[in-house]
DNA sequence: TTAGTGACACTTTTT
DNA sequence: GTGTCACTAA
């Protein structure tokens, strides 16, 4: 079934030793490459568990691991660490962070987590709230943090108000999360970077951890990442990076093409094999593809060969209004199902933003067929959950404020605005955490007595769970956790529909069953892990319902989630300006408008055997009615520009 | 102090 | 459409 390697790829995974570049074109068997070359090392005496292969998200690694392990057999117990850098940075911290002065039980702020922190920080510095979202500031504090800018450069450096603003808010937003115990996502990268420049004796035993690195997707590598990898082979370097820059799509979070660009002048012996086949897509895809990101200026002349002959051109359907295009690509979904070429797991539906996939989730459910969103707004972002997640959190650190300050009266007991005020005042003035004064009840201070006693409650309540999280399982901690805190009572309160009520409650019964498959897959299972693996993997669900529902379901993403993975059939929905390319890159200007067409090639070389690409004429957004122009993108892959269309579009007229 | 109401802004993309 | 914030009544 699979073909043999070609010479390229052979050369590829036999080089085993040394620098090595692989670049690698869209299709181009960049995944089979690592994967045998992972069994190859093995093969060679090489154990696995001294293979560290990083790739950008973890769909990519699960998949890389499954096919890895299917490559070796099982007679491997040891597995090579295949992971993603955010992934890797918490193993390491968890070893090594005291030595940077943090509490060893460090929580991970997500987004959610970042905003409270954001928001405390402007109030901090007094911003009026119109001058600077939260949002906004966690863009200024990411951008800084990649570039390796330190607060008080920050302050140094700020051409605005705006950016003074946000300078002066970025150095109480991280002292704010030191004292938290807390890390976002940059200090991941950053902490490992500063322990690794810090203690030498942590670097080299961290890097003598493996023997062989392999890092996937090398265009998308930050600052940090950059320098961490160079770390990591410095010693040994056996190191192998496969990239391609025509699929750069994370410009806007720091990541630089030069890394890839550079990688020949940083390891001067470095071996460089490029692969030009493309197995995956079927010409007449492939040649849109090709002739779409011709249209960048900036780029590394590559021809992709496609191997797989057919003429075929993409379909271009255009729709009155998202609910006609949901319904026009389902139905033509159903039309090849039922006559019986094609199953739900050969469709993927591919957009630009998150917002776009509730008309075709609505639109699947009514059809009967079954789907799998990846990412997206979802389960970990609701209410319910993020107030259970927020209990989990502080009982395993309690000096996270974010959390404390998200449960500390839900359900309501008493500690309203005023005594949250008075709490945190206290706080101030002892330098000390918020939950100090909370475990010292707060006896002296001058807050309603039902306050008081609704601290006390509360103390209590934490510091119990706190010991028995340290002894018992954390399914029968958390369990009894959501009981006493009566959250069930408080759904009933707060929502009257019974419809509601069961929704936000499955919910939280969704947390402990997720928390149920955690304890399951690990040897060693804590809260704390527990909470570090909701952090890192985030929306994606590995449990096993989730898993046998993508045996045959249909796949609904965004663009950027299908980098690496490829589909029978892919529908590239929303082909609109404002949308793709999106309203910001074209305000951006043209850089940022090539990225945006860096994307749309992803999503096009996606495709094996046929793509279809839809657009609306009007869309509703919040509520409203807008018209859209269809995309640029569209002219392009025909070979034409907005100046010189020869027709206006061909689209083919649904049926 | 909490509950209820209405105005409002919000939507790139991810770890 | 939805979650958050400010305001008011109890």
């Amino acid at each position: 079934m699979t073909p043999p390697l070609n010479a390229a790829q052979r050369d590829a995974v036999e080089t085993l030793s040394g620098p090595l570049l692989v670049l690698a074109g869209a299709g181009t068997g960049k995944t089979r490459v690592v994967t045998y070359r992972i069994a190859e090392l093995v093969k060679h005496g090489v154990a696995p568990q001294q293979i560290l292969a990083v790739t950008f998200t973890n769909k990519a690694a699960a998949e890389m691991d499954s096919r890895a392990m299917s490559l070796l057999g099982t007679r491997w117990r040891e597995r090579p660490e295949i992971s993603t850098f955010h992934s890797l940075c918490v193993r390491i911290l968890r070893r090594h962070i005291q030595r940077l002065g943090y509490t060893k039980q460090f929580a991970i702020y997500d987004r959610s987590d970042q905003e409270g922190a954001a928001r405390a920080a402007l109030r901090e510095v007094q911003a009026p709230s119109e001058s600077l979202r939260p949002r906004d500031l966690i863009g200024f504090i990411s951008r800084w943090k990649t570039a390796s800018v330190r607060p008080v450069e920050a302050v140094a450096s700020v051409r605005s108000d705006k950016e003074h603003l946000a300078a002066l808010a970025y150095a109480r937003y991280q002292r704010a999360l030191k004292a938290a115990g807390a890390v976002d996502f940059d200090d991941l990268l950053l902490l490992v970077e500063e322990l690794f420049e810090r203690h030498r004796e942590v670097r080299e035993a961290e890097a003598a951890r493996f023997r062989h690195l392999l890092i996937d997707e090398y265009q998308d590598t930050n600052g940090p990442q950059y320098r961490i990898t160079k770390s990591l082979a410095a010693a040994h370097r056996n190191l192998c990076v496969v990239g391609d820059d025509d699929q750069a799509i994370y410009g806007w979070r720091g990541a630089e093409v030069t890394h890839i660009l550079r990688f020949e002048r940083d390891w001067p012996d470095a071996k460089v094999i490029r692969l030009e086949e493309n197995y995956r897509s079927k010409e007449g895809i492939l040649a849109a593809a090709n002739r779409l990101i011709a249209f960048n200026r900036h780029r590394h002349a590559k021809t992709l060969r496609a191997t797989r002959a057919s003429s075929e051109p993409p379909r271009m359907v255009p729709a009155e209004d998202e609910a006609a295009e949901a319904q026009w690509v389902v139905g033509d979904m159903l039309r090849q199902i039922s006559a019986g070429r094609a199953a739900p797991r050969d469709f993927a539906i591919l957009f630009r933003t998150n917002e776009q996939p509730r008309a075709f989730e609505a639109e699947l459910r009514r059809a009967r067929l079954p789907y799998v969103l990846i990412g997206g707004y979802s389960f970990f972002d609701r209410k319910e959950v993020r107030d259970i997640l927020a209990y989990f959190k502080v009982v395993v650190n309690a000096a996270d404020e974010v959390s404390l300050l998200r449960i500390i009266n839900t359900p309501p007991r008493g500690i309203g605005v005023a005594a949250v005020k008075a709490l945190m005042d206290e706080a101030v003035r002892r330098r000390a955490p918020l939950w100090d004064v909370v475990a010292s009840n707060a006896c002296d201070l001058s807050i309603a007595a039902a306050a008081k006693e609704g601290v006390r409650t509360l103390r209590v309540l934490v510091e119990r769970f706190r010991q028995r999280a340290a002894r018992e399982s954390p399914l029968a901690v958390a369990t009894d956790l959501v009981q006493e805190t009566a959250y069930r009572q408080e759904i009933e309160r707060l929502y009257r529909e019974p419809n509601e009520r069961l929704a936000r409650w499955s919910s939280v019964e969704e947390v402990i069953n997720s928390l149920a498959g955690y304890v399951d897959r690990q040897e060693q299972p804590s809260l704390a892990g527990f909470l570090d693996e909701v952090a890192l993997l985030g929306r994606e669900d590995t449990s096993d319902k989730e898993q046998r529902l993508e045996n045959n379901a249909v796949a609904l993403m965004t663009i950027h989630a299908a980098k690496g993975l490829e589909f029978s059939q892919v529908y590239l929905v929303g082909m609109e300006e404002e949308l793709l390319p999106h309203r910001r890159a074209i305000e951006t200007g043209s850089a940022a408008i090539d990225e945006e067409r860096r994307l749309c090639y992803v999503g096009i070389t996606r495709a094996k055997d046929h793509l279809t690409l839809t657009w609306a004429q009007e869309r509703r957004r919040w509520g409203k009615l807008r018209s859209s122009t269809p995309s640029r993108f569209l002219l392009e892959l025909q070979g034409e520009t907005k100046e010189a269309p020869a027709a206006v579009y061909k689209p083919v007229v649904a049926g």
